[in-house]
DNA sequence: GAAAGTAGTTTCCTATTGGAAACTATCTAA
DNA sequence: TTAGATAGTTTCCAATAGGAAACTACTTTC
């Protein structure tokens, strides 16, 4: 009958909590895995690559996630010098180092589709 | 000038995405996260319990997500043959799989605040 | 000069998320 | 018999997320 907080109470679990929150404000909604996953795989991508690589994707929803990213320093933005004037997006250094949580987030997804898949087979 | 997607119309990245789609849409929500981090910490929680040591949800909240989560197979709930009534919940071995990607978020936030932190104190 | 490619922005709309507060229902201890 | 503990559900509301379509603006090619 304990009538307080106890585990969570713990300094380390509150670090750890807090980190857990931070990761996620910075990689929620429906499309930022999207896009660093691909920008990941092909760097130095334009906005209508991008538009063209994730599949349902619309202007306005790649124009703002794109600009989240690049505000966190996940992503990078440059504009070329080119007539018509082209962009090109590009993970940062920063942004790689996503790379083991996105692996581990693809590889339990991966997992889960076999679990469920077996289960329906016996 | 390419007309069409390269990098993602691979299957090995169609399936990645779809995994990453797929761990996401269990994972979602501000929430579940804590819940299940609390739960592989200290397993066998009673309803009252989680919303102490979960701070800020509310019952409406830790009630649908705890549902969420139980027809996924990640916690099972457990009605105790007590008077009055009580439930356990706890993590199954399922959830426990987890483990790794949780530990992921947390190490990738954690070095994000100090890399945040870091640039201010220059 | 019309079409198509570059890179977005804006508007309007709906659906989902999440929170506060009140409520149900059962049981126990003072 | 009233307060407090168990475990939720329900209702009402506000904020956010996300999508479709139209629009801007500039340049090149046919």
């Amino acid at each position: 009958m304990k009538k307080h907080a106890e585990i969570n109470a713990t300094p380390v679990c509150q670090v750890r909590m807090q980190a857990i929150s931070d990761s996620m404000s910075l990689l929620a909604g429906k499309w930022k895995f999207h896009i660093l996953g691909t920008l990941i795989e092909g760097s130095r991508l334009g906005f209508m690559d991008l538009l063209r690589e994730i599949d349902g994707i619309g202007t306005k929803m790649l124009s703002k996630e794109l600009q989240d990213l690049e505000m966190n320093n996940l992503i990078s933005r440059t504009v070329m010098n080119t007539k018509p004037i082209t962009v090109e997006y590009s993970i940062t250094a920063y942004g790689k180092t996503l790379s083991p949580l996105i692996d581990e987030m693809a590889k339990w997804g991966v997992n889960y589709r076999k679990a469920v898949y077996g289960k329906n087979k016996k």
